[in-house]
DNA sequence: CGGGTTTGACCTGCGC
DNA sequence: GCGCAGGTCAAACCCG
């Protein structure tokens, strides 16, 4: 699977060395802002060209729809053919259909945990409550994907904090958590390396940005394109 | 000094 | 019920 990325070609040439922070920025020859995101994630195009094609997708807004809306209609068995063979689109999921975040992703992972949301959690004291409250799942939309780089952490041209690392178990590399740092933004991330190749990177999306991308890293073409969107 | 990172502790869910 | 593993918190630390 890993040969099959590597011939998209992504990140190749030392242009493309990170610019700051340890990001990388995505090719700039890859067309389409792939879920809504910033041109960084231009490389989803090559997940589902049929759908970038379609004219239906007349937006990057519209691109999410569409592919959330495909895979939640096709079962898993299908995602193979609507995404494409070598896909790198590890995991794109509605969030009802599970409703832990990164059930998906920790399976695209090889993970065994599926999660549940345990909405019947009895019990407790008021600050546990507080603290479930808090840490209470919402069902966003999540999905995963996988580049061959140097750099953790790809600039999709949002900011985010990271909020914590944990080393997983039967892989030397840590899994870092990014949140990002907008205001009312919830949006997660989630990075971390291929056990199986550690010069892949797995980067993990959970939930959908209420902002543009970050001013600092504007690119007028692509903003014009995303003013609404949001991924 | 403000914002980001590090890291150990804590919490939760799942499998046995 | 217990232990394990993953996810999050938050204090300490770092840096511009």
């Amino acid at each position: 699977m890993s040969e099959t990325i590597v011939n998209h070609g992504l990140f190749e040439g030392q242009d493309q060395m990170p610019t700051q922070m340890g990001f990388l920025p995505f090719p700039a020859n890859l067309i389409f802002p792939p879920l809504g995101c910033h041109q960084s994630l231009k490389t989803f195009t090559t997940i589902a060209p049929s759908l970038v094609s379609s004219e239906a997708v007349s937006n990057t807004a519209n691109l999410t729809e569409t592919l959330l809306a495909s895979v939640a209609q096709k079962p898993r068995e299908d995602l193979t053919s609507t995404l494409g063979a070598g896909s790198q689109l590890l995991s794109l999921q509605r969030s009802s259909l599970n409703p832990w975040a990164w059930g998906d992703v920790s399976n695209c992972l090889g993970g065994r945990r599926s999660g549940g949301d345990n909405e019947n959690h009895l019990g407790v004291t008021a600050m546990k409550m507080k603290k479930i409250k808090a840490r209470r799942k919402v069902r966003e939309p999540r999905f995963c994907f996988k580049t061959m780089s140097d750099v953790d952490v790809l600039d999709d041209g949002y900011k985010w904090r990271k909020y914590g690392q944990k080393v997983v178990k039967n892989t030397q590399h840590p899994r870092s958590y990014y949140r990002c740092t907008q205001d009312n933004c919830r949006v997660k991330k989630r990075v971390e390396r291929l056990a199986e190749d550690p010069r892949m990177v797995i980067t993990s999306y959970e939930g959908r940005h209420v902002h543009s991308p970050s001013n600092d890293l504007e690119d007028s073409q692509t903003t014009s394109q995303i003013s609404n969107f949001l991924w």
